[in-house]
DNA sequence: TGGTGTGAACAACTTCACAGCG
DNA sequence: CGCTGTGAAGTTGTTCACACCA
């Protein structure tokens, strides 16, 4: 059944993840069928955009009737490459590190960390979370191909995040979820996603001053025109 | 100075702050002038990309020479919006809501913590972080409006988010920072970014098995056809 | 000369509108 | 009759290429 494949927009597959977890939820509570205008409004899209995004991996669901819940979760999962546990390593004692660490849906939706390294002797050889002793970075090629780790979530402290990513990468990470400032640089195979949320209050706080005009004084600033909120807008954009 | 102010795109907001956080590392170490072709390569983007971002608001740079950096800083930050400091509140004692409250880097860019808030008995009443007594949602409306905060970070339990949402917007608040998967639903002069940092690791997941074809067995998925990877990708599309 | 600013060309993404089918 | 699936139309966003100016 070969697909003319045509080209997936990245949007698409970031509200692939987001249906899943909607589908999850219906799921649990039993529903068994659902349409594409009612996964649309709780996941605030068009419905048409749904039915566009299915397309682009097949036909899903029934004229006239809907999808099959079970069965449309089955398929997101393939889709999405979830089907296969994915092993993790941590990097960085930081706060939001160890909060990450405790985070028990990562866990429960097949990510799973195998390893936390720090490159702060004083943290190396603790133990945190679930029961995990701090690695040394030293270690991070043997550990990363011994253990089969495939994904980074980078939690370093602000300007060592450069550094950290180019160790595991040379170690043969190809996937980062990084949550510090910095852009990082990065061979084309490598996969990298920011999670720095201060980034997101900036544009919140830009929302926020456009939204109230002139505040208090002169504020010669131009109220810019700035189109409507779309969903990928949300997201990060 | 009236612009006609065309349409200026999610995505260039986005951005702005990452050139924004550039240029702070750069007024740090005394690099006095720039050009959009170094701040373009350090953060991922195409310089024209850079140059059309900045032309939305006016005229920043000298023609052969750059862009000075302090005086590109201080138009940046009148853009955002962050010259005045933004009273927040922390909604959920969860691991990251608990983490959040510790990033010191929040206070240095003007976000500030003005009250935490938690429905469970247990927490209310209690001392976390810096020193933030734990308070009762009960008391949100009265709290929001005498300490004038704007800005919400929902850290709430999974499946509490979009309750939480309805009571502190009843209590006036327009901004949500939202790290539940939870897709609220919210008034159109509410404004909400999503921060649930699991959807990005489902994207990496995506990507990733999209690289290895097969793996080891039968995968019928076609490899399907992703256009190159643009910066807006990475944070979140 | 060298780097900005920008209209115009291009590419990506979303929405519409309706055909098709259970 | 209702809801999916999808080409075509429309919209938004990015890149090019070059005019322009210190």
């Amino acid at each position: 059944m070969q697909f003319k494949s045509p080209k997936v927009p990245q949007a698409t597959i970031l509200r692939l993840s987001i249906y899943y977890r909607y589908l999850q939820g219906l799921m649990i509570n039993g529903t068994a069928v659902v349409s594409s205008v009612d996964i649309a409004q709780q996941t605030n899209v068009n419905p048409a955009q749904l039915r566009k995004d299915l397309s682009y991996f097949g036909k899903f669901g029934v004229r006239g009737v809907g999808y099959d819940v079970p069965q449309l979760l089955r398929r997101l999962k393939s889709i999405l490459g979830l089907e296969r546990e994915r092993k993790m390593a941590l990097v960085g004692l930081t706060h939001i590190g160890r909060a990450i660490l405790q985070h028990e849906q990562l866990g429960q939706k097949g990510y799973n960390f195998e390893a936390v390294f720090d490159c702060s002797p004083a943290n190396v050889g603790t133990i945190v979370g679930d029961g995990y002793t701090v690695l040394s970075c030293d270690v991070a090629k043997k550990v990363i191909a011994e253990r089969g780790i495939e994904v980074v979530v980078l939690t370093v402290d602000q300007g060592h995040a450069q550094e950290a990513a180019d160790l595991f990468i040379d170690a043969g990470v190809r996937a980062f979820l990084c949550f510090s400032s910095t852009c990082l640089s990065v061979p084309s195979d490598v996969f990298v996603r920011y999670a720095d949320f201060t980034i997101l209050l900036d544009t919140l706080t830009f929302s926020l001053s456009q939204a109230q005009p002139i505040a208090e004084a002169d504020r010669s600033s131009t109220p810019f025109n700035i189109p409507y909120q779309r969903v990928s807008a949300a997201w990060g954009v």
